[in-house]
DNA sequence: CTTCGGTTAGCATACGTATGCCCGGCATTG
DNA sequence: CAATGCCGGGCATACGTATGCTAACCGAAG
C-alpha cells in the first residue's frame, strides 16, 4: 500500500506537508505543491479514506435507511441523491432497516456514517431519537416524525389532491374508494388525511369498507384492488398511497377482467416513470422527486459540517396529471 | 463519542482487553467476556469501523461499480446483493463508473474498499487492470473481459436464446430484427453471436439494416422500435438485448398503434419482475438474477478474505418464457 | 517446596492522515 | 544595521482499534 509517507520521500518533503500540499493549505508553495502532486501521480497514490476520516474525526459516509430496495420507487431516489452527495464530497452507503429492534440501530450506528437519509421512517420509529442522543445528523426524506426535530425534505400533498379530486368529482364519480399505506408512516397519513378533508369539502365521506391500508408496495395495490373489485357495487374510483401501489392495482384489474377507466378510475401519488408508459398511462399525482432526492443531500451534508444550524424543511408542491386510468364513472 | 477505552474503564480492564472480548477471542475469559459486554451496552459502544480498519489494514466496504441506477435492472441486483453481504458482515457503496478517464478510477480506489463488484465493465474498460494492478480484489458480474483474469458470475444465454428461436421460428417467424445492447459489452456481444449462430442452425441470418445496437436502456428500445416498425416492411420478430430494451420497445409499438403480437412480435430478456406483469406479459429469456446477485456477493467476500484462491466462474442456465407478446408472424 | 506449563490480561505499538505548535529563514521597515 | 513580521515546512502527536509480546498468576507435577 502506497502511503503518503511515500509520497513525502519520493518528493523530498515530511508528511505532513504531503498531506497539506494535497488538500491545498495555503501554508504550502505552489512549488512544493507541484513536487508533492507529481510523486503522488507518479507512485499512483491517492490518500486513504479510513486514515483521513480517523485523524478528522468522521467519515465522509452518508446512510441511506430504506426498507424495500426491490421497490422501484427506491431507484429514484437513490440515483440523484447518490450523482448529489458524489458532487459534494460524499459516498452514499445503503442501510435496511428489517426492524426497528436494538440490533438495527447498532448497525446504522455501527457503520461509521457523518450523517443518515431517512427515507422509509415509521412515526413511532425509535431511530430517530437514538440517532439524536448519539450525536449522529440526520434528515427526514418524504417522511417525518414529530417527536424529533431534524432537517426534512417532504411533498405538500394537497394542492395535487385537491385538484385529482375536483376533476374526478366533476365528472360524477361519489363511490370512491381507496388502498392507502401505513398507518404509521407520516406520508400515509398525510395524504390519508387530505384525501379525508377534501372530500368532505365536497360533502362527500369514504365508506370504512372501501379503504385498505398495507405498506407502500405492489402486492398491497395487487391484492387491495381485488378485494375491492371483487364486490358486488364496487367504488367506481380508488385512490391509491402512491403509484407502486397503483401498478399493483391496475395489473391487478387487468387480470380480473375490469376495464380501466371503462369499470373502475385508478390514480396513484409520485409519477414515476413507468406511470407514463404508453402501455400504463397512470394517472397520478406528480412532484420533483429527483429534485427531492438532490435536496436531502445537500441537507444532510450542510447539516454535517455545520451542525447547530437552524432545522431546514423543504416542501414541495405536488400537481395532477391526469392520464388514460381516469374516466367518468360506469353507468 | 464512546470508545473501547471509556468500555475498559467501566469494566476495569485494559482496551485491548476490551477489543479481544467483544471479538470473542478464545484468550480472554467467560467472565471477564461478560464484564466487558455488559459495559458495552451500558454505555451504547460499538467498535468504530474506522478504527477497526485502520488496525487490520483493510476495511468491510465492497464497491458495486454501475452507471445508470435508474435502470430499473439494477434495483433487482443491489437488493440481493446488499442483503447477502449484510449477512456476511460487509457493507456495500455504490459507485458510478461515469466515465473511463483517470479520475474515476482514482475515485474508485479512494474510497477504501475491500473489494469491487463490476456490474458495467465495458470489454475495453481499464478498470480491471488497474484493479488488479493496485491488489484490489473484484469480481466481474454479468459482464467479463477476457484481459484480466478474475472471479465471475455470467448467465449463458444459450439454451434460453436456443429454445426462444426454436418456438418462434417454429410459428413462422422469419423476417427478424433485433435491438441488441452495446458492442463492446460482453453481454451484449454474447447474446447477439448466440442469436446468430442458433439462427444460422436454422439457416436463417439478420438483415444488416435489421440490427440496431444501444447501451441497455429503456431509450434504446424505445427509439430502436421506432425505427424498425417505421419500415414499409418491418420485420414480424424483433428480439431486445435485455427487458428493458424490450420494455422501450413494447411500450414504442403501443404508442405507434402496432399491436403486438398480432402485427410484431417483441422478446426480451431477463425477466424482471415488470416483465410478468398483467398489462405487459413481455416474452422474454429468464435466469435466476436474485440468486446471481448474491453469489457475486459470495465471490467477493471469499476472495477478499483468501486473495490468492482459484479463480471461481459461476455460470447460470437460461430457459425461454414464452409470455404474450409473442406469436404467430402475420400475413 | 520448587518448577514448569498453561491461562489470562496488560503493555507497547502499528495502521495512515491531519493539525497545533514551533522554528528557521528571508524580507521589510525603522 | 537591527528588529520585527511573515512565510514555509517540520516535529510531535492524536484519532480508535488490533495484535505480538510479555508478565503475572494459578494449578499441577516432580
Amino acid at each position: 500500500m502506497i502511503t503518503s509517507r511515500d509520497v513525502a520521500r519520493l518528493a523530498g518533503v515530511s508528511q505532513p506537508t504531503v498531506s497539506r500540499a494535497l488538500r491545498d493549505d495555503p501554508k504550502v508553495s505552489e512549488a512544493t505543491k507541484k513536487r508533492v502532486r507529481d510523486a503522488a501521480v507518479a507512485l499512483g497514490y491517492s490518500t486513504s479514506p479510513i486514515g483521513r476520516a480517523l485523524a478528522v474525526g468522521r467519515s465522509t459516509r452518508v446512510g441511506l435507511v430504506v426498507t424495500d430496495l426491490e421497490n422501484q420507487f427506491y431507484g429514484h431516489v437513490i440515483a440523484p441523491m447518490h450523482r448529489e452527495l458524489e458532487r459534494l464530497g460524499y459516498e452514499l452507503v445503503l442501510i435496511t432497516e428489517s426492524s426497528e429492534s436494538g440490533p438495527v440501530t447498532e448497525h446504522v450506528m455501527g457503520h461509521g456514517l457523518c450523517g443518515v437519509v431517512l427515507a422509509t421512517t415509521t412515526v413511532d420509529s425509535l431511530l430517530p431519537a437514538r440517532l439524536r442522543d448519539r450525536g449522529v445528523p440526520f434528515v427526514y426524506f418524504n417522511r417525518t416524525a414529530q417527536s424529533v426535530r431534524a432537517d426534512s425534505v417532504t411533498v405538500d400533498p394537497e394542492a395535487g389532491i385537491r385538484e385529482l379530486l375536483r376533476e374526478v368529482i366533476g365528472s360524477g364519480h361519489r363511490r370512491i374508494g381507496a388502498i392507502f399505506g401505513p398507518r404509521n408512516t407520516s406520508t400515509g397519513e398525510q395524504r390519508e388525511n387530505t384525501v379525508r378533508s377534501v372530500l368532505d369539502e365536497h360533502g362527500l365521506t369514504l365508506a370504512h369498507r372501501d379503504v385498505l391500508h398495507g405498506p407502500f408496495d405492489f402486492a398491497t395495490g395487487f391484492e387491495g384492488a381485488r378485494t375491492l373489485l371483487d364486490r358486488e357495487d364496487p367504488p367506481t374510483l380508488v385512490l391509491c398511497g402512491n403509484d407502486v401501489v397503483a401498478l399493483g392495482a391496475l395489473n391487478s384489474a387487468a387480470e380480473m377482467g375490469v376495464a380501466v377507466p371503462a369499470q373502475v378510475s385508478i390514480v396513484g401519488f409520485d409519477d414515476l416513470p413507468t406511470s407514463g408508459w404508453a402501455l400504463i398511462r397512470l394517472s397520478t399525482v406528480a412532484y420533483d422527486l429527483d429534485e427531492m432526492s438532490r435536496e436531502a443531500a445537500r441537507l444532510i451534508v450542510a447539516r454535517v459540517e455545520q451542525p447547530d444550524a437552524q432545522p431546514r424543511h423543504t416542501v414541495y408542491p405536488s400537481r395532477y396529471v391526469a392520464r388514460a386510468t381516469t374516466g367518468s364513472p360506469r353507468t
